[in-house]
RNA sequence: GCCCCGGUCGUCUAGCCCGGUUAGGACGCCACCCUUUCAAGGUGGAGAUCAUGGGAUCGAAGCCCAUCCGGGGUACCA
């Protein structure tokens, strides 16, 4: 190592030219070569100065990566790097070999982007006279553009996931897939499984682009493969933190019958409160036009919600199977179908056109809820006659 | 520019090291089935001259060479 007094080459105005400036400006040092009595002449002259690193001029670096086999550098096209910066500071490639032989690393894991430094790494340790660890250089993340993945591509710190409602089991798991599989067919599996079957040798050369569809899908799947109560526990803080304030705090045993019903149809836990606030309060908002279903008019609309709410306020039991049976016999008297029926009451008891199936819903809304939204939808849809 | 690493369906990949498959799976897409909406699920389909061109071989995605393309690195960043 040697220090080196070359002043800082200020950056061009253009943009184009920078880069090779820069290039020469390290290649026209000439600081290596100097003789002591230059060196205490500039010194003097001098207040900024830094240390770098002497790479020797022939021969070769390489090494064996764990991923891609044998790597190799001429010297000759490596330059002296700079170790120590002019505020006394280590730069990066002196503090990690530093690091990384104090700890006693045995595998160092790092992005494909690092493969360029390896050289740099690998002469320092054994300039320092440390064993080198094995290195192995994971295959990077593209965003759609195929470019380094970065703030740029909504791709963001892995919290922001967690805060989208993605799972992170199952962030792990798409992840993993990126660069790695654990054979032909598998692509759902637990996290055990992954660090028990997780060899260097299965993992790809190629960078991936990250795909925010398949992510989706796997959270989904992961969702799915939840236990009712778990999924409500993962549900709770994203409702704590999204539904009105008037609907706070959520039950946890009410919103235990409401898990069930969605874990289907939900692919993302932020997902949470927007699904399921007809829950939690009557959407008093929707438009009673649409109410009236397809082939339907007024009158055949109005008698529905009448015919229905009488069935309802009768039952004492309100359970999903019991409820079905009543109101399909009374949506065949009314000749109507079961999509224009059902649909009328649907929308009436969720504001809603969509949710899921209409009596397991109504059941966990319970008697109650049911019979004044149905009320309330008669009232509002007769006023706005 | 120079250095390094890559290249199989749109995307993630299996297969490559140890030549012989209709090149397998998944996401997405399309169709059908199921169905009270939306999903989920089921079935089927389209989609890959294995980057290109040569070579050795009875035979190549697999081996060899060249080329092209893509990415990364070329900082007193990490």
């Amino acid at each position: 190592a040697y220090h080196c007094y070359c002043s800082v080459e200020r950056p061009a105005q253009d943009g184009q030219g920078q880069r090779d400036r820069r290039v020469s400006a390290s290649a026209d040092c000439h600081c290596r070569d100097l003789s002591q009595e230059e060196i205490s002449k500039l010194k003097s002259g001098q207040d900024s100065e830094v240390i770098r690193f002497a790479m020797p001029r022939d021969g070769v670096t390489k090494f064996n990566d764990l991923i891609r086999g044998e790597v190799e550098w001429r010297n000759e096209t490596l330059n002296d790097f700079i170790i120590m910066k002019s505020d006394g500071f280590p730069t990066y490639h002196l503090a990690v070999v530093a690091d990384d032989h104090l700890m006693e690393i045995s595998h160092v894991m790092r992005a494909e982007e690092w493969l360029p430094s390896t050289p740099r790494h690998l002469q320092l340790f054994e300039a320092l006279g440390f064993e080198p660890p094995q290195f192995a250089h994971l295959p990077m993340i593209m965003g759609p553009d195929r470019a380094k993945l970065s703030k740029r591509h909504g791709a963001t710190a892995i919290g922001e996931y967690k805060d989208d409602g993605y799972l992170p089991e199952a962030l792990l798991n798409f992840m993993v897939l990126l660069g790695w599989s654990l054979d032909d067919k598998t692509e759902i599996m637990s996290t055990q499984t992954i660090i028990d079957n997780f060899t260097l040798d299965r993992v790809t050369k190629s960078a991936a682009i990250f795909d925010q569809e398949k992510l989706l899908w796997v959270n989904g799947m992961y969702i799915r493969e939840l236990k009712p109560e778990q999924l409500a526990g993962r549900m709770m803080p994203f409702l704590e933190r999204d539904l009105p304030k008037e609907a706070l705090p959520v039950d946890s045993g009410y919103l235990s019958r409401i898990a069930p019903l969605l874990q289907e149809r939900i692919k993302r836990l932020d997902d949470s409160a927007d699904i399921t606030s007809y829950f939690f309060q009557a959407n008093e908002e929707f438009d009673t036009s649409e109410l009236v279903q397809k082939g339907m008019d007024r009158d055949t609309t109005l008698s529905a919600l009448k015919a229905a709410l009488a069935d309802l306020s009768g039952m004492d039991d309100f359970e999903h199977g019991k409820l079905e049976e009543l109101l399909t016999v009374t949506g065949e008297k009314l000749s109507l179908s079961r999509r224009q029926f059902f649909g009328v009451l649907r929308v009436a008891a969720t504001g809603r056109a969509v949710s899921p199936p209409l009596f397991e819903t109504l059941e966990v809304l319970g008697k109650d809820r049911t019979v004044s939204r149905v009320k309330n939808a008669i009232q509002r849809f007769s006023a706005a006659g």
